[in-house]
DNA sequence: TGCCTTCTGATAGAATTTGATCGAAATTGT
DNA sequence: ACAATTTCGATCAAATTCTATCAGAAGGCA
């Protein structure tokens, strides 16, 4: 049998590797017919690209089982007949000239795709996906900024970078997506960095405008973003509770039921 | 058997590439009736133009073991093999657990698709594009950071915010893409926004290395990142003229050819 | 023919790859 | 916890491959 290119066999291990989730040196070196030594070099050469991890006795496959992340899907944001209640609600704020501020969600998502066409539009974001959908639209009398960070799972750009970006900048509004909301607790999210951008957010925005629907009110996440008080406006579905309604009336200058 | 024509010779290199993968030199040599000297450079030939890849023994269409991953490899950036070349040229400068600094462009976005598995990365990129690879990765040891600004339409965030960040972080090793290089004009841009990012990219790294295939020697851009001295590195495709390569070698303390 | 350019082959030294060996380290069984 | 077994990494020698360079062969042109 005629040898075989180096980089063939190393080939060769990945594609055992990808079968067989995990390989053996001493069966590796038999299987391709050379010394156990070269094997241990070229896992030592893929682990060290990061192509496999070696373990005791052979390699595996990066295990990272990557525990489904909730995700962020397109449709979940725009399938929503109350999302798109309230993006519609909120876009109606919304005048050519403004700047404003859209951190990540669903809600804020749904928002953002109804904004493409308004005129002379600041956006400041520290979500990649609303970022795309106006690069997408590439409508030339708008001005995108994105904050940067480092990227959750849920699509936000948060710590100190972003931080830094929202110090520096202030937008007439702020359209705030958020997990939870309670009369005691206030608005929250389940991710403290998410909340500490939030807040930062907060500063930034001469008004703030909470945008979230009914499933929320009730919910408490993590960390508080900031006491209802804090903020000027919340715009919600007709299907929140009575009760609701009237706390938040209470707590808020502004309530709108889309 | 009548003596063939080196262009013939080459596309019989190909064909056989294409039908085995993988070729030897030794083997070819013997099957076209040719000293191994002359397939050498056939060999060499065909890899200046990026119809191959050369690996030790012989040669391959696509020789990274990491891009037979299926999955998110835009053709655009991925189909030049001398592109190629120098990624992989690249990655082999990185290692695990450093952090590494990426700005936009068509080079480092083929740098940043074989970096996904690198264990225990910092990545600090100005790509949203770049962001995305490793995003859709989820490798969990990496660590990716976006700068944030304002995006040209060549995918790169530039402007206040994104300098601001560059100011405040520092990498190992910063992989610069280009658009010009000179001897007289150093490395161009003919974005001056993304000029001035691309400053603030060099400075924020201890190491600085261009990745720039050949077409870009003699090609100067409206604006000036840094003169040829300025840099530590410079990893380009082998087609590269041999006046460049001497010139180069004055003004850096490394030229890759790859 | 004589000269020049291009291609090819040969050679030598440098670089890379491979296999073997051996002591160190890790795993397993008791 | 201890010893036996297996596995790992470092090192050296041999083999292979690569690059650089020189010399000869083939073809073009005056």
């Amino acid at each position: 049998m005629t040898e075989m290119l180096a980089s063939a066999r190393q080939q060769r291990i990945l594609d055992a590797l990808r079968e067989r989730e995990q390989v053996r040196v001493t069966s590796l070196a038999a299987e391709l017919g050379v010394s156990e030594m070269t094997v241990r070099r070229d896992l030592n050469a893929l682990a060290e690209r990061g192509a496999l991890v070696k373990v005791h006795g052979g390699a595996t496959l990066d295990a990272a089982p990557t525990s489904s992340e909730p995700g962020f899907t397109h449709k979940l944001a725009l399938e929503s007949g109350e999302k798109q209640a309230i993006a519609q609600a909120a876009v109606k704020l919304i005048k050519p000239g403004m700047s404003i501020a859209l951190n990540s969600g669903t809600t804020t998502y749904a928002l953002a795709s109804q904004c493409t066409g308004i005129k002379d539009l600041t956006v400041v974001t520290n979500s990649p996906r609303i970022a795309e959908i106006f690069y997408a639209a590439a409508n030339p009398s708008q001005n995108i900024i994105l904050t940067g960070g480092i990227r959750t799972v849920s699509d936000a750009l948060v710590g100190p970078l972003a931080l830094s970006a929202l110090g520096q900048l202030h937008v007439d509004v702020l359209f705030l997506g958020v997990h939870g909301m309670t009369s005691e607790d206030g608005f929250t999210t389940p991710n403290m960095l998410e909340a500490q951008t939030n807040q930062a957010f907060i500063r930034a925005a001469a008004r703030q405008i909470i945008v979230a629907d009914h499933t929320k009110w009730g919910v408490t996440g993590l960390c508080q973003i900031a006491p209802l008080s804090q903020v000027d406006a919340l715009i919600t579905g007709t299907r929140l509770d009575g009760e609701a309604k009237v706390l938040l009336r209470q707590a808020l200058d502004t309530l709108i039921l889309a």
